[in-house]
RNA sequence: GGAUCGGUAGUUCAGUUGGUUAGAAUGCUGCCCUGUCACGGCAGAGGUCGCGGGUUCGAGUCCCGUCCGGUCCGCCA
């Protein structure tokens, strides 16, 4: 036997066992003839005490730091008791050991606070995976595992595998695709979602369905976005989008329950993409704090009724305001007393290439109700009050204002909100704030090809009142500049987004399953009979043998344990993750392949 | 495809207007130490300043290119 206890459970009360420990040296104290050794393991850090009748095999065999051992002892109650390791209070005071395996020198410290970077980390993972602060995260991510599984089992959900080995489809991201030896020239595709195999599921009758599982796109990556990733997948049969949402917000309030032990009893908050845009700027606010965006340009309010508030700042010979297509304001509170140097350092933040906008105006409602901006020479005092006002500014309150054309200032001043809110320490890691958004539009425009898009993906039902719509109307667009006129502009789908903290953690929709209607989307995306019975051949046969209603949704898990964690990045909730550029860097894949592997799938490389 | 920050000892970093032998901490090696737990003390080893080119009497430092890494925009239904 190699261990009778781990490094994590032994205490006082266990004073006076013989027990054997396994684990890796953390550390090597030495006094002369007596030495101390932390031993460690998954479970914690036990203290073994090597007396003198040991030293001298210790100096013919010297420990370092993360040799494998085993050592044989008593458990013993210590004369300096360490209060900062739940094992502290005892000592193993060995009689033998062995050293089961040597180890080099580690890169870097195999501490929570290591001194090795990001890179050498990855290069030895297998070591960094060693460390309290990452094992703590694959601890994590195993509890959501668990939580997810156990309500989804109790809700009568199956968990049914999909291949991985499927077929490229050009609509959404790049695939990644894989070289058919037994059939050449030919490529199977990973899949970016199991989204038509649930699809599939659910007309033979598996009516709740779900898959922890990895989904695969060639794109590129960002710090919470990997090339390979994993879904929590999910299908329904006979639901509404009302079903899918309560279910849903279950499972996330059951997760936090038992992942973080905390009782999310308030009814999740919801909003349609429309207001979302208008108030925040953003299809995935973060609603954890207001300063909700203001439309100064606009003579209507959200919900089309005559507001005027274009008077506020039209016709006073500001070029910049009058010129613009959209003036966009919030109020950032207290901030009326920002120096100079702040608000010329926000306005530098606003002019990076990544924001890019021309300027940023200000108006500082001082606390004491009198007002200064960057723009006196064309507002009086009554003008900017009123701006203030309208942009609901209290006293002390510093109004920024971004103008400009449309989507662009839309998403600068979306930015600019979560930026201040990150800097007056509004966006709290320990306060989750979830989010339905709903009302998706169904299409969104491609300029470089003039046609429709699928927002969400070409599966996803229109809301039943503008099926008409859609199915009346001629998709072509007949004048780019026009494109929102067009009545495919306008239609909504039977989709939703659950938003946390400002992040998208999942997403999905009420699906077509008429033939007919799934048909008319093909058309609509530009897709003509043939090439959609190509490509989709098989939904379209299925739809034809009694498909019942369904829908479903999808949460990025790796995104959600992020979260749940504190972190801003998905790759230490990975194992092993990949690197920016999309590499292994500790595998140094991907790799070239040899000539005779090429021949063999018969590929030439250009 | 683009923007931006970084690359100096095993590791994390400092390095002034371009100027003597490139430093610190930590790790590593050796010796000393009977109650440490970030142990302590003494001594020591350790560098192609990512790579290539240029400017200069002289480059870690300035310029150009390139490679690698981080973050972001585009992209990600």
């Amino acid at each position: 036997m190699f261990r009778t206890h781990t490094c994590g459970e032994l205490r006082l009360a266990d004073k006076g066992k013989e027990v054997t420990l396994a684990g890796w040296v953390q550390a090597v104290r030495k006094f002369g003839s007596i030495t101390f050794v932390d031993l460690r393991d998954r479970y914690g850090i036990t203290q073994l005490y090597f007396n003198e009748a040991l030293n001298s095999q210790l100096d013919a065999e010297p420990l370092g730091r993360e040799f494998v051992l085993q050592a044989m002892g008593t458990v013993t109650e210590r004369s300096n008791k360490n209060g900062n390791i739940p094992t502290g209070e005892i000592e193993i005071t060995i009689t033998s050991f062995k050293i089961l395996n040597k180890s080099a020198v580690p890169p870097f410290t195999i501490q929570d606070d290591t001194d090795g970077g990001d890179d050498l980390r990855m290069k030895y993972r297998y070591l960094d995976l060693r460390r309290n602060a990452v094992k703590r995260n694959l601890e994590l991510r195993y509890a959501v595992n668990c939580a997810t599984r156990d309500y989804l089992h109790r809700q009568g959900f199956m968990d049914i595998e999909t291949p991985f080995l499927i077929k490229s489809t050009p609509e959404g991201a790049r695939d990644f695709v894989v070289p058919s030896r037994m059939n050449p020239g030919e490529f199977y595709a990973l899949p970016q979602s199991p989204q038509t195999f649930k699809q599939l599921l659910m007309v033979s009758g598996y009516d709740r369905y779900y898959q922890i599982v990895k989904c695969f796109r060639d794109e590129d990556l960002r710090a919470d976005r990997q090339p390979e990733f994993t879904q929590i997948d999910c299908e329904m049969s006979f639901v509404e989008q009302e079903d899918i949402l309560n279910m849903f917000e279950g499972l996330v309030k059951y997760i936090f329950k038992q992942v973080k032990g905390i009782d999310y009893s308030e009814s999740v908050e919801r909003m349609t993409w429309e207001d979302a845009m208008w108030y925040y700027g953003n299809d995935k606010p973060d609603i954890r704090f207001g300063m909700k965006v203001a439309n100064l340009k606009s003579a209507f309010n959200k919900d089309g009724e005559i507001i005027a508030t274009g008077e506020l700042i039209n016709g006073v010979g500001f070029g910049v305001f009058d010129n613009a297509e959209t003036v966009l304001a919030i109020a950032v509170p207290g901030a009326a007393e920002y120096t100079r140097k702040q608000i010329d350092e926000l306005t530098d933040w606003v002019k990076r290439p990544q924001i890019g906008m021309q300027g940023l105006v200000n108006i500082k409602y001082n606390a004491d109700g009198t007002l200064k901006s960057s723009i006196d020479k064309f507002y009086n005092e009554e003008k900017l009050k009123a701006i203030a006002v309208f942009a609901n500014a209290q006293p002390g309150d510093l109004i920024l204002i971004l103008a400009g054309a449309e989507e662009r200032t839309r998403k600068a001043i979306s930015e600019l909100r979560l930026e201040l809110g990150e800097r007056l320490g509004l966006r709290k890691k320990d306060e989750f704030k979830l989010l339905w958004v709903f009302d998706f539009p169904l299409f969104e425009y491609a300029e470089e090809e003039n046609r429709w898009v699928a927002r969400h993906h070409p599966f996803t039902s229109p809301k039943p009142s503008q099926i008409e719509t859609m199915i009346n109307n001629n998709p072509v667009i007949e004048s780019a500049a026009n494109y929102l006129k067009h009545p495919y502009a306008n239609i909504k789908a039977n989709a939703y987004d659950m938003v946390l903290n400002g992040n998208e953690i999942g997403g999905g929709s009420i699906r077509i399953y008429q033939r007919e209607l799934q048909e008319k989307m093909f058309a609509a995306l530009g897709m003509s009979k043939e090439e959609a019975q190509h490509k989709f051949g098989f939904l379209l046969g299925a739809f034809e043998y009694g498909a019942p209603p369904h829908g479903g949704i999808a949460f990025g898990f790796d995104r959600l344990c992020a979260i749940l964690g504190g972190s801003e990045s998905i790759r230490d909730f990975i194992a092993f993750p990949k690197n920016n550029s999309g590499r292994d860097v500790m595998l140094d894949a991907p790799a070239t392949i040899d000539e005779k592997q090429l021949n063999e799938l018969s590929i030439k490389l250009s």
